[in-house]
DNA sequence: CGTGTAAATGATAACTATTCTCAAATAGGA
DNA sequence: TCCTATTTGAGAATAGTTATCATTTACACG
């Protein structure tokens, strides 16, 4: 458990980023919070660090908002919701896909399914004008 | 029905383009199957008129895979699955979502939903290695 | 038939997110 | 303290997409 100690730190960091929010960030967001306390941290380390936790399957990426990549902490499958004027990525909880789909989608593909998305898009609850609150 | 001789033609290619094929292309697809029929089109034409038709929402974006847009011509809400090897999208077309979903889904965000996606990702029958049929 | 105007296009430059390169720094074991 | 493998920073390179601008085109009007 001292392993932990230096090696990996800005890694470390990273991870405890994303783990931390529940904004769904791009590398760019990491970046910019991490950069006060790692002010020599590389937007590269980032990307880095970013590809090597999703091919280990440590975080999960959910695709890309308006051409930027966005990241998830939380492996747990879930459902989002985005706001198409903000950008911004919310989890809906209390929805799930039902498990028949995913029964229903690997044997029509023929093939192997791995995983399942569902995401809405709309306006959020803030940059919707009629409901300002 | 004699407004479409010349200005649009290419405009009316491409869109026709899209609507004939279930490959849910790119940008770059439709530009190489077009060069042939219209050698002097421009990428930055096809590029333009994608834009246009998804603003306009008689196309629809899937948005990326493996870092490039797909497109889909094909406006009616429907399943995709994405085969991680090869990059094809799949129409699942007998999988629905739950209206129910989509309503609680509305509810839950206290926003506005416009529209819905359910994605699976995995490996397609062609490219899954135990299954090579 | 010409002419004028607005829209569409081609060629290419510009932009942006991401990846790659490579030398320097670092960790941790011998 | 030295050695080796890994991580990192800085910046170059890449790829997909968008913007720019002069040219072309369609079509309405005379």
């Amino acid at each position: 458990m001292e392993q932990t100690t230096k090696q990996f730190r800005k890694r470390n960091a990273i991870l405890a980023c994303l783990r931390g929010t529940d904004v769904h960030p791009s590398a760019d967001w990491v970046y910019a919070q991490l950069k006060p306390e790692y002010p020599d941290i590389s937007l590269g380390t980032v990307y880095r660090n970013l590809a090597l936790f999703k091919q280990q399957g440590t975080i999960v990426s959910l695709g890309t908002v308006n051409g930027v990549e966005r990241f998830d902490g939380n492996t747990e499958p879930h459902v989002h919701f985005i706001c198409t004027k903000c950008d911004s990525v919310i989890d809906l909880p209390q929805i799930y896909v039902p498990q028949s789909l995913c029964s229903r989608a690997a044997a029509e593909t023929g093939g192997q399914v791995n995983t399942c998305h569902l995401t809405f898009t709309g306006v959020c609850r803030w940059c919707h004008p009629n409901e300002n609150q």
